[in-house]
DNA sequence: AAAATTCTACGAAAATAATCGTATTAAAAA
DNA sequence: TTTTTAATACGATTATTTTCGTAGAATTTT
């Protein structure tokens, strides 16, 4: 699947929170932080369609749409594309980064901490 | 600053690494995963030029470009935007699946658990 | 010195992405 | 039942990004 457009990537992001959403829902989510018309939201879900990056049910009248692309793997091919141009393909340097400016729980930390010794058992 | 293009990233990027470089070295490091002119490279650090995302040294013909933007800066906007558009806000999901998908050294996964634990010092 | 090569500048075309307006139809409200 | 509202389709426009061709000047090679 090619790379999503910045704005499809906005709607994908929504579609895989609610699983199921219609162009009206989206939209009005969108319009919170963005200024833009009913019709070039529902393009842009069009054209999405059209690429087989979702699917719709066209049952009722107003089409309901659900993402078709894998979550877990257009994350991983976006931040492969950013650590490559970025941050010069290291996996270190983006992590380091990302966790220095959000300020993540201890909770969270913890988890990090887990998931890094499962890394290395399995290596 | 304004979010650099594609384009324009791939170019900065490999200005951080080298500090400064010509036209001709930056296009020779492109070309070898991606075919394109010269004048395209040229073209597109001379935009970066007149954007002020890069200096440049005119004092000799052949002109040296450096990075005007800082790296750091850099890379935690664009982090911060895919943060915000991909994973939902969650440093956690994105530094996981960043570090699923590399396969990072003991070393290197030594550094991050250090840093993770200065982080929580801090906090 | 002449010819060939290597630069920059710059305009313009091509490709891609985002926005919007209008027509038409379906559904809901009056 | 008539009117109003809400939905899709779709072409066209606008904006942005990328690509390239050509001209002219400086440098290097022959």
């Amino acid at each position: 699947m090619s790379k999503p457009t910045e704005a499809e990537l906005e709607i994908l992001s929504l579609l895989w929170e609610k699983k199921e959403a219609s162009v009206r829902q989206i939209h009005e989510e969108i319009s919170k932080t963005k200024e833009t018309g009913y019709t070039t939201t529902l393009k842009i879900m069009q054209i999405m369609h059209a690429k087989g990056m979702v699917t719709r049910d066209e049952k009722s009248r107003t089409h309901l749409y659900k993402p078709a692309t894998n979550q877990g793997e257009t994350q991983k091919s976006l931040l492969k594309n950013l650590m490559a141009t970025a941050f010069g393909g290291s996996a270190k340097k983006l992590v380091m980064q990302a966790l220095g400016q959000e300020n993540p729980s201890k909770e969270e930390l913890n988890e990090i901490r887990e998931f890094l010794d499962q890394l290395e058992r399995k290596s």
